[in-house]
DNA sequence: TAAAAAACATGCTAAATATCACTTTTTTAT
DNA sequence: ATAAAAAAGTGATATTTAGCATGTTTTTTA
């Protein structure tokens, strides 16, 4: 990850290319941060780290997805949301100094920067621009969230599935066949919606049915956005 | 409102009293936001803001009760928390310059400060103490939604009916007499927990079967707090 | 303080969803 | 390539929860 003195680094092509937050850092500090991260490769399945966990650094996620969740009753995993190419993860339990609140697990295959703790809180009360977009992204996580309560409190199963099927669109989009850029188990979709793996089983099958996707195994193919549009009672 | 220019002004003394995010700006902010701030009285039922609206300020509550809450299905509330005396309301669209993605209504009667957004913006973007306060405060409320989206995707009714008396115990105390300092209708208990209003008269009906709490019209007696956190099913 | 409105309560029924048990298919690892 | 493991799929059933109708009580307002 060695860069010459004159071309751009790791780090600054990485901001600019994904419009991170980090694009608010100035030329030192992200230098400082090309220097300091610790590049690191994971498997689908590894963790970067686990609820609870006092850690001592946060992720940039460089390729490859992650899956954030709190783990409920049982073990049953919640997912509260993904993270990509150009997202950061595990900066709430650095800012607030507490342990994690959530878990990360690897669910297709990363290429993921390091970075340590004091580097982000420095950047947060040394550069009042990036500390302004850093609450931006946490006020964001926090609409969304608001909303996702919303909708789990007074949307059925089916209505919430037809909605995250259209979220996952459009967070990763699909092939040229259509097909959804994101490869999850029936229990991981479950487990973002919030219901019995069996539940999505069977919604998957009628909506299959009624022409809105296509089953190859684990890999979707998105036939009718609007239709599922239609039975997730978008508000607004 | 006016005070002496030797005393303690009204928002230095709410401020300290409350522990509050304010108690990290400087003497000459706190007299600003003094200055500046509105002072307005509100009577249960009034609506401070509106989901969609764009606000051009945000409210710090001083006295009285405001439940936040998103609108849903069917015009169906879901609350989403509720502020007392000392917490602010409205900064997260004052901060990321949307239009409100919640509204608020007084539960019980208010003392509150309106607040203009271009201070909040200047005391963010000139004070790093308070920054970084904000974005405390902004994460912990992450967490706890995150939390709450674990919840309600998990847990029964019951469960979660049990933990939201629990939780109204722990923020607003009970008297006494052990009855509960926050006195809301069944339906907005339903809107907490997220479900219908009949499930909430019947399950009550059911704790007070079970000797947990007493119901005297609104008010409520909590006997077994014990219990409660048992039926809860709290992890860890 | 009386009338109107809102909230509360309860029984009944229907719908949604979870759970269990089991088979088949797909994926993973040797 | 094949055995083992994991995931997907399905049917039957139980449980939970919602919805509606209706009567009662409490709260609000004129």
């Amino acid at each position: 990850m060695k860069q010459h003195e004159c071309s751009i680094s790791f780090c600054d092509k990485c901001a600019f290319e994904t419009n991170s937050v980090f694009k608010y850092l100035t030329r030192d500090e992200i230098e400082r941060l090309n220097y300091e991260k610790d590049f690191r490769l994971y498997k689908r399945g590894d963790i970067l780290y686990n609820e609870g966990n006092r850690i001592s650094g946060f992720y940039c996620i460089n390729s490859g997805i992650i899956k954030v969740f709190k783990t409920g009753i049982d073990g049953k995993e919640q997912i509260i949301r993904f993270a990509r190419r150009g997202e950061i993860i595990a900066y709430r339990s650095v800012l607030s100094n507490e342990s994690a609140c959530t878990s990360a697990k690897v669910v297709e295959d990363c290429q993921v920067c390091f970075i340590p703790s004091e580097l982000l809180i420095q950047f947060v009360k040394n550069n009042p621009a990036f500390s302004f977009e850093m609450i931006k992204l946490t006020c964001h996580e926090l609409a969304e969230a608001n909303s996702y309560i919303t909708d789990i409190a007074q949307k059925t199963v089916r209505e919430r599935l037809a909605e995250v099927l259209i979220q996952l669109v459009k967070d990763f989009g699909i092939d040229d066949q259509k097909y959804l850029r994101i490869s999850l188990t029936r229990e991981e979709l479950a487990n973002i919606v919030g219901t019995a793996t069996e539940s999505v089983i069977r919604l998957l099958s009628e909506f299959k049915t009624d022409k809105l996707i296509e089953l190859n195994g684990r890999r979707i193919k998105v036939l009718d956005v609007k239709g599922l549009n239609k039975i997730s009672n978008i508000i607004i």
